[in-house]
DNA sequence: TGATTAGATTGACAGCGTCAAGAAAGAACG
DNA sequence: CGTTCTTTCTTGACGCTGTCAATCTAATCA
């Protein structure tokens, strides 16, 4: 077996990927076609159904990897934070506002139903779920395990209602819903959303 | 000037958009194309764009529309409450999210960006700020009016704060990232939309 | 009536996602 | 070595899209 391949099936791979997530960074989601991943990839345009079903196995993929660096995003800030809850809690928030600011893009694609139905990419929903679990065993009580098909129970009421808070602020900012006097460069909106979202903990904390 | 035109220019207009509105509710915003509007209203493929500069366009009539929809759903449910303050915000929190549960698509196109640009529609965002600023007077304090511009203000922080929390429980349920155990029928969502709201609007009652 | 003009239609173009068939290149085996 | 088979990739085609351009229709006005 060669230890050297002039071009590896993985790197093929990657190179669509890697296509696809600077074109739909670049243009939005709009801008992402199979043909136009195809033709900055250097492939034909059929290259690429022969490594995902359809296209909308590359945003699978895509929003996959988006849950991934939330996730590193989220541990890592609350790792950081100060032990007490509340600041735990804030923590979090602010690692979801602040990936969803610098990924737009993928943060979209990440939560809108029609782009993936995320029961047709299992791996992908595991990453999803798994970012889910953080959330609700962060800000849940010490309560153990709650699965998703659990999300009936009371417990779950207050994180539901604080991820939605999060969640909100972060898509009505994306959206510019808050108008642009809210703040023009990344680190006036990032600064503005902690500030929101420190009343918003504050009130959660009783 | 003859009373009865056979088929007057409104007609069409409004054959136009009422067939956008079927298509949307039908297949999603996905499947709102130029051609099968045509082909709905009955006309040559061509003619929307006598009424329509383009496909942006008739998006920004349909957004629209939903927002002078959802301003009545709101005026008309705190009109209804208790007149406490706290049972208005809960009462406007529960119809932003009724509307929203019960439009799905409409309130997708009035919250996404790339769909219509609002700043290129003046109508249609004039429609929208009419509804934000009710959204501010009724969370708001006694504070006056606050224009969109003037966002920054500290006042707003816990305005901004409560619609975040409205919105983003609406969009998780829309997207169905809260599970699929939340409620199959439209009542029990909503159901477990207020238990939801119910106690974030406790929280931030102080 | 005939001229003008606004309204609506047909036709065309480039781009899209994807199905289908064929070419190219490498491995397996005589 | 030649032959066959399999995997990988390309070319070509189809029907769809949004929109520009030119044509046709029908109503208005002198």
């Amino acid at each position: 077996m060669a230890v050297t391949k002039s071009i590896s099936r993985d790197d093929v791979r990657a190179s669509i990927l890697e296509a696809s997530l600077s074109l739909m960074n670049e243009g939005g989601l709009g801008a992402l076609s199979m043909r136009e991943v195809a033709r900055r990839a250097g492939v034909s345009h059929q290259a690429p159904y022969h490594y995902f079903t359809d296209r909308e196995a590359i945003l699978a993929e895509l929003a996959g990897d988006g849950f991934d660096r939330l996730y590193d995003y989220m541990v890592s800030a609350v790792g950081l934070a100060r032990k007490e809850r509340a600041e735990k809690n804030r923590a979090l928030g602010e690692a979801y506002i602040r990936f969803a600011l610098n990924n737009p893009e993928i943060f979209r694609l990440m939560f809108r139903a029609e782009m993936c139905d995320l029961a047709r990419y299992p791996d992908a929903k595991a990453k999803a779920d798994r970012c889910f679990q953080l959330v609700a065993d962060t800000l849940g009580a010490a309560s153990t395990t709650m699965s998703a098909s659990d999300m009936t129970s009371p417990d779950l009421v207050p994180v539901i209602a604080a991820w939605s808070a999060a969640h909100g602020l972060a898509t009505l900012m994306l959206e510019g819903k808050l108008g642009e006097a809210f703040g023009e460069t990344l680190d006036q909106r990032e600064e503005a959303a902690r500030r929101i979202l420190a009343f918003t903990s504050q009130q959660f904390s009783k």
